[in-house]
DNA sequence: ACGATTGATAGGGTTTCGCTATGGATCTTC
DNA sequence: GAAGATCCATAGCGAAACCCTATCAATCGT
């Protein structure tokens, strides 16, 4: 049985004609009486009864009208909906993030990507680095967004967006006052940093803090980037966070731009390089185009 | 999109190889390849990620094989659904007949059809000769089982069984005490009768007495065949009834051959010309196979 | 009774289909 | 590490399927 001769029945069979269904199926008559013999032959039965004035169904053509249209209609919907998935336009989402950028600039990345795809079905996972690496690898997540760029072979990475450090200290820190602050100058300061063995971030700040010409002296290491704003607030010293930190923690604590030379806390996308699914590339397109949009409102602002 | 294509697209999911999947489809490679090409330009995305080591399914594969194999499942059950109607072995069947067959040699019949065609879904509808035919012709019902060939030009009959007319006295009558009775003997007779103007069977029985020399005296006329015995115990006189009467009727009341020459009591089977249903006509055939092979019985015993 | 209409059949040109041969890439094996 | 094996893609050709026009047989309406 073929698709192509239940559509030329259904044809027949509702235009109670050959000729009109003929004319409907841009077709003409004679290759039409054809089929519709050929799939009478292929099921053993008549399913048209003819005469040369007027053509009626037989019981077994009104159930093969009815099961036949069933099937035009499932395999529509059936090809409707792996475009969708082709077109990334329904499917899965799992991303995974460290919770400062999950409560940082992700909110509107995320809401971005829900205008243009409102069907696909978003998870965020808060992971920590390494294991957001693991979750790519195992396929738990699809992206990870992370604050550096891992060296696995099978990922790869793209920038998100950037972010510079900051200084955050004490309102009553003699460097709240200052209006921006050299590197430099916090080699005598306490520093309140993340671990180093689970952050990428942290490592980072600390290349800098050396490549500055000095080793932090550390009065508090911190799993979780979320707590700094208290400890630097209960007195411990300074710390050197992204900016997007400063959105949530105002009180008691200060936030100074880094000049010269900031370093950059830049986000990545990262995924595997092997990636198929269109709803991960489409995100990841989504997101350099934001990227390179706000860069351009940027350059205006700049102007 | 197109059947064949759904079936070597699922070939090659499960097998997750082209080489493979050609061989199960009795096909070399090459076309298979092509025919997969064609069906993800037609949905215009990829379905399957292939590497020349191996083939494994995108998202959209992993839809499309499910929906693919829904479709090929309800296009053989639809196929096996139209070939058993057309075949006759699904559907409906409805039968009209009077009390008297109903209650006679009908069951036998319907029971040998049962075994043919257990799930065609039988109906039997007891009506008064006229309704059987105005049934039959509004397509209330597909067969009529009647005591005679109703003259309408859109009904065809077929005889279902031969029965006798038997007579039927009571027991002390003088007749009773008789091996046979003449038709003739019965003129000074009380008789009681059908209503002629309901009942076929009744004008023919009329019709036979008018041939035999008299006009049947009336004592009583009933609608119902079934209100005779009783009349006929109760001493109204005597009754020509079919044969099978008897078989409900055994106290007060004796049965007596009419020789020679009795009248035939034939039921047959009427219906439309023009009728289509395959359950109808499997009806009709083993109603004519059980005649042919009871006549034959009938001939053996003869013997 | 005759013209018009309907579905079936016949014959021919075009498209589609499937096959063999071959290429490019990767994995395995010695 | 190089040669062979394996896998999917491409090219070219013969065969089958498909659709068209022309025509026939039967029936309906005028």
């Amino acid at each position: 049985m073929d698709l192509r001769q239940l559509r030329y029945f259904i044809a027949v069979a509702e235009e109670r004609s050959f000729t009109l269904a003929a004319r409907r199926l841009n077709l003409s008559q004679p290759p039409l009486s054809q089929h519709i013999q050929a799939l009478e032959a292929e099921l053993g039965t008549s399913l048209l009864y003819r005469t040369s004035r007027k053509v009626e169904l037989t019981q077994a053509g009104e159930a093969m009208l009815l099961r036949g249209r069933a099937i035009l209609q499932q395999v529509k919907s059936a090809e409707d909906e792996v475009r969708s998935i082709g077109a990334g336009l329904i499917g899965t989402l799992d991303l995974g993030a460290t919770g400062s950028i999950l409560r940082g600039r992700l909110a509107e990345l995320l809401a971005a990507y829900r205008d243009v795809a409102p069907l696909v079905r978003m998870t965020v996972h808060e992971q920590a680095p390494a294991l957001q690496i693991a979750a790519l690898l195992n396929r738990t997540t699809n992206i990870s967004l992370m604050r550096g760029i891992p060296r696995e072979r099978d990922l790869t990475s793209k920038l998100a967006w950037r972010e510079e450090v900051v200084l955050a200290v004490p309102r009553t820190h003699h460097l709240a006052k200052r209006k921006r602050v050299a590197l430099g100058e916090l080699a005598s300061e306490d520093h309140v940093i993340l671990d180093p063995n689970s952050s990428d971030f942290a490592r980072y700040v600390q290349t800098c803090c050396v490549d500055a010409g000095f080793l932090p002296k550390v009065s508090q290491q911190v799993v979780d980037a979320q707590s700094i704003p208290s400890l630097i607030a209960a007195g411990f010293g300074v710390a050197l966070v992204p900016q997007s930190i400063a959105r949530f923690t105002t009180a008691d604590i200060a936030f100074r731009p880094i000049r010269p030379s900031p370093p950059a806390a830049d986000v990545f996308l990262v995924f595997r390089e092997d990636e198929t699914s269109m709803v991960v590339h489409n995100f990841i397109k989504l997101a350099g185009q934001l990227l390179s949009h706000r860069s351009r409102l940027g350059a205006r602002r700049r102007d």
